[in-house]
DNA sequence: CTGCAAAGAGGCGGC
DNA sequence: GCCGCCTTTTTGCAG
């Protein structure tokens, strides 16, 4: 990995166009020549979890000394199959660092919603009582089921979140009971049940008239106990 | 901004948690002592437009000399009012920068979705022509409608995306159209007109025997000319 | 490659 | 603060 740092501006141009001011800011550059995907970021220095610029891994660089006006370098990042291209004009460099990358790094995430789901699936009593599973990520045309159960002869669309049920995810949920009755023809009309520690007001009113729809309040610490 | 190189490795607790093995890192630190944010990112050397690791603005940072078998260092970033944290473990520190930030930078970004519905809602007649603007941004309360519009005496929900129409957008586009129906009760029922360069399969399919839900292929490349 | 959903999503605007 | 949405979202997975 290659980091320069100095006050510099850049252009964007490919899926949007975007221009950055000058600033001090930090450049990381990932040169496939020396074992790097390819990727590039450039940050401000003082603000922003969030990159001002950054370059997909796949990219190529091209350099350029230039002295046009206060521009002391040129620095050329294309993506041609993705036709993106990032220009960074230094307009000073203050330092630049080669840094080897022999130990690569390994991460592990526990408690995300596959976790979540998966502990779910093997407690749907705590859902509703009497609860049949059937399958996890059930398919259909119009997206994946989280888990798709009986209750007695009736399907039960169950959509699962880490966080919070919006109006976003209820109207996930309703697409789906509607997907399996109009594709999947089962005797019984499907309901649905939203499981999540936490329901958004606008979803709460939504669901709040909807015979075949219900939220179920359980939370990844609910699970583990 | 400081910038530490060397091999960590890494355990973050707060949302979920995640275990980062040891390698070789670059960890940028905005100390707001220094007049940053209170925000890191630790990144892998060699892969991923994505940090392996970060904490959001407004953490703070405690730092330890450790001398525990092969750890030389800990560093403890926490967020306390989200109840995040972070801990690195040095297992070699090989160089670290302190870099002022005198000029920030600015962004400006052209062709993004709000500037698309800007020209769109100048250009109706595109869409369909006699359509008549009444407000962008309507609220109901399932969320803002892009763009109201009416055809003749019936309201049109416009639902504008940049890229694509999924099947996700074709919902959302459906949810505003009961919303007008059940909260503001025009005298006719309104339709939806979905408008975006590419329209997804499974969105295709689902409003193909939809009478009051259409899709209008327009690009920001048609309307800039 | 396309389509769809999750993410420790981040960030913005409205209420 | 909550809520819903857009993002140069990125990432991952399945068909």
């Amino acid at each position: 990995m290659r980091i320069l740092l100095g006050r510099a501006s850049a252009r964007y141009k490919g899926r949007i166009e975007a221009e950055l001011s000058p600033g001090d800011i930090v450049l990381l550059l990932r040169d496939p020549a020396q074992g790097g995907d390819g990727s590039a970021l450039l940050f401000d220095r003082a603000v922003g979890v969030q990159p001002r610029n950054w370059m997909p891994a796949g990219s190529q660089i091209t350099e350029e000394e230039w002295s046009k006006k206060k521009i002391k370098g040129r620095m050329l990042l294309e993506h041609l199959s993705r036709g993106e291209s990032l220009e960074i004009f230094w307009h000073r460099l203050e330092e630049e660092l080669f840094l080897p990358s022999s130990l690569a790094t390994e991460l592990s995430r526990f408690g995300a919603e596959e976790e979540f789901s998966d502990l779910l699936a093997e407690n749907l009593d705590m859902i509703l009582p009497g609860l049949d599973l059937i399958q996890r990520e059930y398919r259909t045309g119009v997206g994946p089921i989280d888990i798709l159960a009986f209750d007695g002869e009736r399907p039960v669309v169950i959509e699962v979140k880490r966080r919070q049920i919006t109006i976003s995810a209820a109207y996930q949920a309703r697409r789906y009971v509607e997907a399996l009755h109009s594709e999947k023809h089962f005797e019984q009309r499907a309901k649905a049940i939203l499981v999540a520690p936490s329901l958004a007001r606008g979803a709460k009113e939504w669901i709040e008239n909807k015979r075949n729809i219900a939220f179920v309040r359980i939370g990844y610490e609910d699970l583990r106990s």
